[in-house]
DNA sequence: AGTAATGTTCGCGTACACACGAACAAACGA
DNA sequence: TCGTTTGTTCGTGTGTACGCGAACATTACT
């Protein structure tokens, strides 16, 4: 298993960010994310999107992770994530927050589980 | 030719703003767009991107209007265009700006001309 | 009417996104 | 060591994005 590339801060970029936001069902996991985060929790993979087949998640923590929105690391046999807030907040002030308003209001991003 | 269909403010999702605004050559329209507008002025398709193919370009242009970035209105035989700040602002505080502020210090999204 | 200017639309090719099941890999526990 | 848990990787199929040239549409000018 090839070890996780996390990006380090200075070379996220803001195209791969919007790119990795722009899927409804990333924007979802970035909300449930945020939501564990408020309450200081890493979150395992299976935890965060437990409705998909693997490989379909496996595939969106790669888009999300090497454009540098989350953060993934092994903990035992699982994996580890959490929202790299501080690092896109000092890059890109003002903009998650926006999108995760937003993403709030929207019927779309909810009630993607349900199909 | 088909009328262009700019959608209502209230349509405006975040997640397809986010894709339009995820490619380089579209993240470097809006920037032009919004230099613009600081002068109060609106500005024709071919002055905007005159560095690419009419049908490339034409392709971005849909992708710009239908997603609400942009809105795109016939004047005589040129099409005019203005970013829609006040309905994207409006719908997502916070976004655009941050959003702008992030590609003003990006090399790849102000320097693909030239490639 | 005839011509020029400005974009859109069509058709095509290439590339990549996204969904899944099957197979593989790593870590733990009995 | 053997089986379970947890994700990744591989292979496949389908759809869509993006690039271009050619053709068309609309408006304006003469």
């Amino acid at each position: 298993m090839a070890a996780l590339r996390n990006p380090p801060a200075q070379d996220i970029r803001i195209t791969d960010v919007l790119e990795a936001l722009s899927h409804p069902l990333r924007l979802l996991v970035v909300q449930r994310l945020a939501a564990h985060e408020r309450e200081g929790q890493e979150t395992s993979c299976g935890e965060v999107l437990p409705e998909i087949s693997k490989s379909t998640a496996s595939h969106h923590w790669r888009v999300l992770r090497e454009s540098g929105v989350v953060h993934q690391h092994r903990d035992g046999r699982r994996l580890l994530l959490y929202l790299r807030r501080a690092d896109l907040d000092a890059r890109f002030p003002g903009v998650l927050d926006g999108i995760l308003a937003a993403a709030a209001d929207d019927p779309a991003v909810i009630q993607i589980v349900g199909n």
